[in-house]
DNA sequence: CCACGGATTGGCT
DNA sequence: GCCAATCCGTGGA
């Protein structure tokens, strides 16, 4: 994998810091996911922010859960939930313990192992470019792509499974800031971050 | 124990 | 653009 060479995986102090500043680094940073002889990797280009002690979108709103109790432990692990009987999301663990605040990977774009995301999420390894921009661009995409589901469940993105690799910060000029897409509750909160321009975006 | 609804997706009108 | 699919976490009885 080139990125290797150019990149090192990120530590427990890039996760432990505030939720927002988090989320916006973690823009173009490379998810990596290792299994066996499967190497999946791809750039973070959507996120949005997730604050229990302010946002009642949360899941953390309402207090530890044995959903959510990972959200509140310190940053650098995984939150993987389950919704609408399909589909899994998942999200970045931010902050100090106690915070109950992570960050949703809301689209990817595929780098490595693009073949085994498409039998991942068609059953089948030719994709057109069509299905390429499909097969990352949404939160349940991203985790059926990766084959990620409740088994990676509080994952240590500090371990050799699921990690980042870092990659210069974007520049302000390339991100755009809008509301979170797909809730009722806290919808004015100003906290979804794409990449301008990038073509792997969930919605505009 | 049971009823409710969701940080989505894809197929059909 | 609209809506069904499909399960399980959550909370009230």
């Amino acid at each position: 994998m080139n990125s290797k060479h150019s990149a090192k995986k990120l530590k427990r102090n890039f996760y432990t810091r505030e939720l927002n500043i988090v989320a916006k680094e973690l823009l173009g940073k490379i998810l990596v996911k290792k299994e066996s002889r499967k190497f999946l990797t791809g750039k973070i280009v959507e996120v949005e922010a997730y604050d229990g002690e302010v946002d009642e979108a949360a899941h953390t709103f309402i207090g530890i859960t044995e959903r959510n109790k990972i959200m509140f432990n310190e940053g650098g692990y995984f939150y993987v939930y389950f919704t609408y009987g399909a589909h899994y999301c998942c999200n970045v663990v931010t902050g100090k313990k106690g915070h109950g605040t992570a960050v949703l990977i809301r689209a990817i774009e595929p780098l490595e192992g693009i073949e085994n995301m498409a039998l991942n999420r068609f059953g089948r390894i030719l994709i057109n470019e069509k299905d390429k921009i499909n097969l990352t661009s949404g939160p349940g995409k991203v985790c059926q792509a990766f084959a990620i589901s409740k088994k990676h469940y509080g994952y240590d993105l500090t371990g050799d499974k699921i990690f980042l690799l870092n990659q210069p910060n974007l520049d302000e000029n390339n991100i755009v800031t809008t509301k979170r897409i797909g809730i009722k509750k806290s919808v004015d909160l100003q906290w979804r971050f794409y990449i301008k321009d990038n073509p792997y975006v969930s919605k505009k």
